[in-house]
DNA sequence: CGATGCATGTAAGCTGTTACATGATTGC
DNA sequence: GCAATCATGTAACAGCTTACATGCATCG
């Protein structure tokens, strides 16, 4: 048994996996483009994480494609796919699927320290946030539509469906502190 | 200006603030048997934390609360209550409200790499463990009803409307690919 | 021919983890 | 008196961040 993936070597490896072969550059823009700002996609993490999967022999990269300025291709190795594999079985436990953080969410405990006025503002402020970064996940969602890939189309409706969710029990906290 | 609070660091100054004082052990407790597992309350972190916190002059711990086993309890300062009041305002910042991560969705966008038996077992699988985060979430909320505090019930209100979208969200997937 | 972007990588620092260590208290 | 729990802490390590460094390619 091969060790675990952390969640950004999973993402990473599926992703070369699934471009069938592309650049470390190229892993690093998705990340960057990608509406979630959780990773930054940073060459600190990117370059050092890919070694290690380099490493480990889940990645290698193609003899063949250094053109001159030290640019290589990956491609996801057998072991490579089968931690992939590993990896998204492994979302169905309970520890991976309770580990959501949500910022709006732990601050909405302690809004009860903010004077009446403070706390108005910084509702108006995320629900406002909020909606534009929804109206971001919905164009997502419809770039997504046009592809062929339909379960890039249910991530990014996920994307939607949960931001959603989030504005409507933040404007309905809004609501009930109105009265 | 003081520095930024990191998100474990916000919530524990925050709930060391909402108690009045308490032990280093009670943050951690609260932390441990929250129902999200993204923080484990590991000493490891704590306490190392609650020290920066003292150094940076956020936390004092009360002389006269060594009881003989180096149990302290701990208080906010003035500039610590200030640092969390600017950490709950900066919760409207697209950035932190876009930080969210669900390994679920993560996993969505690479079904296509799993068999069809595979991909119905995991969904069945997620699905299963959603219900049961879910059930666990409304006990949460239920538990918190009773109390005073609106705050917190509108905190676990949020827990149950995004584990319901996502759960929805699943299952619509599921349906999709049955069909 | 110089600015901008492509592409790779390293160094130092921060914040979390697990695992271990220590000692007092409480309950049977 | 001994086991479990309370309570605090440290050491080693993992995985991310920012900031820096380097060098080729492309375009005006």
């Amino acid at each position: 048994m091969t060790r675990r993936l952390t969640e950004l070597e999973g993402v990473c490896l599926a992703l070369i996996d699934k471009y069938d072969r592309c650049t470390a550059y190229r892993v690093r823009r998705e990340l960057q483009q990608a509406p979630s700002s959780h990773w930054r996609g940073s060459a600190g993490s990117v370059y050092p994480m890919l070694s290690r999967l380099e490493v480990d022999g889940f990645l290698k990269s193609d003899s063949d494609s250094d053109d001159g300025r030290g640019r290589k291709t990956l491609h996801v190795t057998k072991a490579g796919k089968a931690a992939v594999n590993a990896w998204i079985m492994a979302g169905s436990e309970i520890d991976v699927i309770s580990s959501v953080t949500d910022p709006l969410r732990s601050r909405s405990f302690f809004l009860g320290v903010l004077s009446d006025k403070q706390r108005a503002q910084y509702l108006d402020a995320s629900i406002n946030q909020l909606e534009k970064y929804l109206s971001e996940t919905k164009a997502h969602l419809k770039d997504r539509s046009a592809e062929v890939d339909q379960f890039e189309y249910f991530g990014s409706l996920g994307a939607v469906k949960v931001t959603q969710a989030r504005l409507e029990w933040l404007k309905s906290v809004r609501k009930q502190l109105k009265q």
